[in-house]
This record gives C-alpha cells, sequence and structure tokens, in this order.
DNA sequence: GCCAACGTTGGC
DNA sequence: GCCAACGTTGGC
C-alpha cells in the first residue's frame, strides 16, 4: 500500500463535499499534467491512502484522508466538449489523462496548515515543501505519513 | 491581486 | 532541438 497527497481547491471540490457525495466517492478527475497523469495511471492503486489537500484558499494545508477505491482509468472529462478539461486531442482509443476513484476516509478537526508542515524538521523531501513543486498528485513516504497524521492530531 | 516558478507551445 | 513567449499554479 502506497499513500499519496493530491491537492484541491475547497471552492471547487474540498473534503467536505467528498463526505456528502452519496458514496462518499468520487472520481479525481481534470489533472492536466504528465508526471500527475503518470501516477495517477501507473502508480496509483486500490487501497492506498491520500491526503486530501485544500489549495488557494484561507487555510491551505491538509484537510483529512481519503482512500483509493479505483484505479486508473481514462478521464471522462478529457472528451466532454462541454468540460473544462475538454482535450480535443484526446480520443476513447488515445486517452490522454486518467482519473482515479477516491472514497472519505476522515476529515482532520482542523486543517493541518502548509506552514506546520513546513516547519516540521522531519519534512524536508516531501515535494510539498520544495520550492517550485508545483504537483497536484505526488507521494508521501510512509515515514511522512505518520508524522504528519501525528502533527494534525496533535491539533484537537 | 501579485508574482515566482514551472510547463507547454510553436516558430525557426 | 532550441528557446522565447505565453499560460498556469499556488502561496502570500
Amino acid at each position: 500500500m502506497r499513500y499519496w497527497l493530491f491537492k484541491s481547491e475547497p471552492d471547487v471540490f474540498g473534503i467536505d463535499h467528498l463526505a456528502q457525495r452519496p458514496d462518499q466517492t468520487e472520481p479525481w478527475d481534470g489533472v492536466r499534467n504528465y508526471q500527475a497523469r503518470n501516477f495517477l495511471r501507473d502508480e496509483v492503486s486500490v487501497g492506498d491512502k491520500v491526503f486530501f489537500y485544500h489549495s488557494s484558499c484561507k487555510t491551505v494545508g491538509i484537510a483529512g484522508i481519503a482512500e483509493v477505491v479505483k484505479a486508473g482509468y481514462p478521464d471522462a472529462t478529457q472528451f466532454d466538449p462541454e468540460s473544462d478539461y475538454y482535450d480535443p486531442k484526446a480520443t476513447p482509443d488515445k486517452p490522454r489523462w486518467f482519473s482515479v476513484d477516491v472514497k472519505y476516509v476522515s476529515k482532520f478537526a482542523r486543517v493541518l496548515p502548509l506552514g506546520m508542515i513546513k516547519d516540521c524538521p522531519q519534512i524536508t523531501e516531501l515535494g510539498l515543501v520544495k520550492k517550485g513543486h508545483r504537483l497536484s498528485v505526488m507521494p508521501v513516504t510512509e515515514s511522512e505519513w505518520h508524522i504528519l497524521n501525528e502533527l494534525a492530531g496533535r491539533q484537537l
């Protein structure tokens, strides 16, 4: 089992939206970066755990946890001319972009702010804290996962 | 809203 | 294949 961090803008789709879905499940779509795409297509697997990160909002940071319930499959929005994520160069034969499905697991009592993550001396290799890293899907190591969960728990 | 950093595009 | 121009991301 592996660990990941997925970014989302909570004004568009935050952890509360996920929790309120009928199945508490939603396709993670709209990823339009090749490196992130490769993770979704090739490496993210059913059962993997995901930090749900809120970006571009008042309190940026990790808001909670989700779980992968369906592994990489072609992102439907790339074929939909009405979608913001439509990609005219993609075809069902040759899809360019991939989704996974995620299910709500838990929400932290408080968002674990980016500033606290950056201040954590053990977290130096996570893409999130590295200058210029903009990936919206990134791997998290097992020790990072445990450290950040611990940090979040201490915020009660 | 600003701006730094990065990715993508397209002319040559 | 280079590289300038442009668009996007995302923290602040």
